[in-house]
RNA sequence: CGCGGGAUGGAGCAGUCUGGUAGCUCGGGUGGCUCAUAACCACCAGGUCGCGGGUUCAAAUCCCGCUCCCGCACCCA
């Protein structure tokens, strides 16, 4: 393997970030850390960005009484943000209306026209809404904002022959020359795949659709979001000037998206992909939703996690070790106050942190050069590499209790007075190990790596996760 | 309807493929240690493994039936 590429989903900025898409930016982080490590820095390009065009959003500018554009300028903002405050460490991050990306968007377009034609689109349009209702959206046949049957109408766009493909996906797919992972989720992708793909729609009409990029060669039409949004990832690799270097079929291109939006990545994406004669991405990774509580997070039942004041107190990589280590990697998982405090407390203050302050005293009572033991081998890793962050933290942590267990059973510091040469050699020994631990856990908590760099070098105790009053 | 996933001590999970005295983390209790962020270590309590049948010397694990929960196309990480 040559070169990775790894990206997160673009948000749809509508909303202000909560703590899910935070969750997906540390597993994309960890995993760039992990390959950066292994392969060095210019092997590994981390793209971020946000989807921005769309008639939610022109619609909500409009009813806030300001621009589209400085209206997403805000919500991105924040979006930037939250990866600042994560310590995310992207090499790029694309929005949708920029100019690069709309001349990328509108380039892929034109390499899919020979399997784009125009037909007739059938929806439920709402006019006080001023959009296509789906049925799943009606409550009673009506809308559910405007109360009132939205109109079956009836107008042209453009289709993309997705179904032409059904079949060549299935085959890419099943072999996981196109992986999809968890296994559960190829499950569901073949499934969506045997009950049929029907061609879809990727334009609307101008009038109804204005914020967006325009279709080349037909100024009344506007594209869907299916090519504005999904092309940001070759965009960010430089599409369509400079691409090769990061798209390309050597590099292993990975793309972590949430279970809800797999269907357009597992099966338009690649799609459209084919159809422009460009290579597939190698890894789709679905991660599951988090429940606040157990409960789904919604506006109204008030259980929404704010990312941003859970980063403030706790700080960024206390946040990334729980969502890595605490949410199933394959699975929805649960947040909750209690669960998040326990975890602060147990794993990372007592263990990793505590065990710092333990080895580095230990160290200097037994003459240690500690500073020069720091272990440097980073070797391959199946957990991380198979988006088991669960898995892997779990297989840290049980080795920092295997020290902990071990230097209870030594009584090293009855040892130091005894036999000191002995004590010397197994503190140090410890002291490496310690290092190694941490070195691997720099990936979900760099921040703390660093914190365990400087202990020793100077020899001096830190305070790793210092105690949090709650 | 159908398809897929799940149901294991108070909580969260592993074990199920390849049957053989039910395991881990947290929480609770008792004791130990004193190097450390009142941290660490040991031990103990706690489970009819969703329900009912079947196969077997032996079933959480295999087979049949049932109950309940969750997800399934353009809203959402």
């Amino acid at each position: 393997m040559s070169k990775v590429f790894i990206t997160t989903s673009i948000p749809y900025v509508n909303a202000e970030p909560h703590i899910g898409f935070a969750m997906e930016l540390a597993q994309g982080d960890a995993l760039a850390r992990y390959y950066r490590a292994k392969l060095g820095e210019d092997q590994v390009f981390f793209l971020n960005g946000t989807d921005e065009h769309g008639s939610k959003i022109d619609k909500k500018a409009k009813e806030t009484g300001i621009e589209p554009q400085k209206f997403v300028d805000r919500i991105t903002q924040k979006f930037i943000d939250l990866g600042k405050a994560l310590n995310i460490s992207n090499d790029d991050f694309v929005r949708t209306t920029s100019d690069r990306h709309k001349k990328s968007a509108t380039d892929l377009w034109r390499r899919c026209q020979k399997d784009i034609y125009k037909k007739n689109y059938k929806g439920l349009y709402c006019s006080g809404c001023e959009e296509f209702k789906t049925e799943k959206e009606l409550v009673d046949g009506l809308c559910p904002v405007h109360r009132t049957k939205p109109e079956p109408v009836e107008e042209e766009n453009y289709f993309f022959a997705l179904s032409k493909y059904a079949p060549k996906l299935r085959e890419l797919i099943e072999s996981d020359e196109l992986k999809i992972t968890p296994e559960l989720r190829k499950n569901e992708v073949l499934g969506w795949l045997r009950e049929g793909v029907q061609d879809i729609s990727v334009s609307r009409e101008k009038l109804k659709l204005s914020w967006g990029i325009p279709v080349p060669g037909d100024p009344d039409q506007v594209m869907y979001v299916w090519v504005d949004a999904l092309s940001n990832y070759i965009t960010g690799a430089g599409f369509p000037d400079s691409h090769e270097k990061w798209w390309n079929e050597e590099t292993l291109k990975i793309h972590v998206v949430g279970k809800d939006i797999l269907r357009f990545h597992a099966i338009i994406w690649p799609g459209l992909l084919l159809s422009a004669g460009l290579p597939l991405p190698n890894i789709i990774y679905a991660h599951g939703h988090i429940t606040s509580d157990n409960q789904k997070m919604s506006k109204s039942l008030g259980n929404v996690i704010d990312p941003f004041s859970l980063i403030q107190k706790y700080g960024a990589d206390a946040v990334r070790y729980y969502l890595l280590a605490k949410i199933p990697w394959d699975d929805d998982g649960d947040f909750s106050s209690d669960k998040f405090q326990a975890v602060y407390k147990g794993e990372l203050s007592d263990n990793w942190g505590n065990l710092l302050n333990r080895l580095v005293v230990l160290g200097g009572k037994s003459k240690s050069q500690i500073s020069d033991l720091k272990s440097q081998n980073i070797g391959s890793n199946p957990e991380l590499a198979g988006f088991r962050f669960n898995n892997f933290i779990e297989k840290q942590i049980t080795e920092l209790a295997r020290i902990n267990r071990e230097i209870n059973e030594t009584e090293p510091w009855k040892l130091i007075t005894s036999e000191p040469d002995k004590a010397k050699k197994i503190i140090e020994k410890w002291l490496q190990d310690y290092y190694q631990i941490s070195q691997e856990l720099s990936f979900v908590a760099p921040r703390s790596f660093e914190k365990v760099e400087k202990a020793y070098s100077t020899g001096q105790a830190v305070q790793l996760f210092p105690r949090v009053e709650w």
